[in-house]
DNA sequence: GCTTGACTTCGAGTTAACTCGAAGTTGTAA
DNA sequence: TTACAACTTCGAGTTAACTCGAAGTCAAGC
């Protein structure tokens, strides 16, 4: 059986951009299952484990809570889900994920109005008259 | 000369989903102008104002801090600021807006391919080896 | 055998962004 | 003229998500 490879904390934080107060926090709050240690007590990662951190950061860089992460990790790893609800679970934040994106561009659409009114010829009568210059 | 149309507190909550404790904190933090008052001290709210208020959660929602928003409207509305400047402004924020949106259509690919993975034929190979679950 | 550096735990501190409530005022309605 | 609703200010409280440091352990190098 040979060794799998593993990484220290700061090893993590490197290849992750989390730092390691971080990690660990996240581990306290149990949203990794409990990393197995070295002989001396220092955290060795799987890449099981590495896998897991990289998940929870696509999750929150869509907004959710380390809550719902929770919520969501805890549900998708139950015993009683099924592949069923696990590929449900899935469609829906995808569902949310694609709702964001939708925001964004119309976000940008309106950044484009904007920068419109800057570039028609009529440039200068806008700047005279719009009312709101931010909004 | 016609009274311009103004709202109170509540309309401007109702209309934007803020509720009047984040308008009254939005505009103590100084990212609104002081709102004009009524007799009784009362804020009634322009058009001009709600455009703002509507701007602001506009950048909020791509994920600006309350400090950054600060400066991005101060920048935006100096006096010393040129079309020009304001026009980068809004080209810089942009791009922001693209990034982030790329980001999420890549988290969204990354969903489709965990998708996938319960959809394809070799499904319950998957599920049976697939090191993280949630990874 | 001592220093160094990377770790450990645990509790406390920080920051951003609200969120709230007490105490007071004002305008309308009964 | 009194009740009520909708406001006002101001300071304090809350929540989420970190962020940090003190005190201790341990292995490796000098």
């Amino acid at each position: 059986m040979t060794q799998a490879k593993t990484y220290t904390i700061q090893q993590i934080a490197e290849q992750t951009g989390l730092t390691r107060y971080t990690l660990r926090y996240y581990e306290d709050i149990g949203l990794l299952d409990s990393v197995t240690r070295a002989s001396n007590g220092h955290r060795r990662y799987s890449e099981a484990d590495l896998n897991r951190i990289l998940m929870l950061m696509r999750l929150r860089k869509t907004n959710m809570s380390l809550e719902d992460m929770k919520h969501f990790i805890a549900l998708y790893r139950a015993g009683t889900a099924t592949a069923t609800e696990r590929r449900e679970m899935l469609e829906a934040h995808r569902q949310t994920v694609t709702e964001q994106i939708e925001e964004l561009r119309e976000i940008r659409r309106f950044i484009d109005y904007k920068i419109g009114l800057y570039t028609e010829e009529e440039q200068i009568y806008h700047e005279q008259y719009e009312v709101s210059p931010v909004g």
